[in-house]
DNA sequence: CCTTGACCTCAACCATAGTTCAGGTCACAG
DNA sequence: CTGTGACCTGAACTATGGTTGAGGTCAAGG
């Protein structure tokens, strides 16, 4: 247990300033700031007060990352993030799970987004967008005179 | 041509309040001002300065709302807006013209969110998301101390 | 010891897509 | 002619995901 000897801290224990951190992640400085402000990230602080990151902060930031790329916004990404263990480093399986959960909603959002091609190549194809019959569409137009009734412009969301 | 006589104005000439647009469209009032300050809709103003719509604008905000739906921004609304001839009412064709454009939009972000899909099926099955063998993932932590060289935290986007 | 670069905090600002509110006007009904 | 509801403007506020700048501190080299 050399722990005077700081030739020899293991790999694992060496600490990342933030700047090491945006160099490596390409994420900027004020980007791991906001990221720590909004709990995704956190840090130890030094004597001085400057943040010092453990190395596994760059897999969270990468998580972070590739999760917004997946389009989830930063206070989901958040959550997933809290479901991590606390008490040990997350492993493959843990970073697994949770890009299992992404996975699952971009399908959801795919299939969304293809139900709305279909609906829309259906508009294009009667040429009706925005017009009565049109799944799209508005049908106040179409009820006209039969009074203001619920205001239903578009489609529900299935959510 | 009885145009004295109001009995007869032909209903497509009979103008619309702003909150008869928003009772028919389902858009609120406010939403209705953004609109007409960001161009995408246009009013004639009354002596006592109020607006009056043509009922052409239902379809119009009908339109936006359904490019909305399709994730368009408003700016590339009213782009696409601007393309509508000035002279005279839009017409079926006009309409889908629009419609086949966001269609081609819709397809390319239905193609990328499949192949970031299938890139993050990749990476639950090597359970690798976030280290380095991952194309969704952060070179940078593979590449250590190369030095800091181009940040390239994820793949770009083809666009 | 002093300079330089990296770091610190906090506040303000960017875009997007609006909503809400204050204070004032308009149009119509009684 | 007064009340009521619909309308007007402009400013401020919402949320998201940050960036930018001011003003100050920290750490290391010469």
């Amino acid at each position: 247990m050399p722990e005077h000897a700081t030739e020899r801290v293991p790999w694992d224990h060496v600490e990342l300033t933030v700047g090491e951190v945006a160099a490596r992640s390409g994420v900027a400085v004020s980007a791991l700031h906001f990221y720590e402000r909004r709990g995704l990230i956190a840090s130890r602080r030094t004597s001085g007060n400057q943040r010092r990151y453990r190395r596994d902060v760059l897999r969270r930031v990468s998580f972070i990352r590739v999760s917004q790329r997946v389009g989830i916004p930063l206070a989901r990404i958040a959550e997933a993030l809290e479901t991590l263990p606390a008490d040990r480093a997350p492993n493959v399986r843990d970073w697994e799970r949770l890009s299992r959960a992404w996975r699952t909603d971009l399908d959801a959002r795919i299939a969304q987004l293809e139900r709305l091609r279909d609906d829309l190549t259906d508009c294009i194809g009667c040429g009706c967008l925005s017009l009565s019959r049109c799944v799209l569409a508005n049908p106040h137009d179409a009820l006209g005179d039969d009074g203001p009734g619920p205001r239903r412009l578009l489609v529900d969301d299935p959510e």
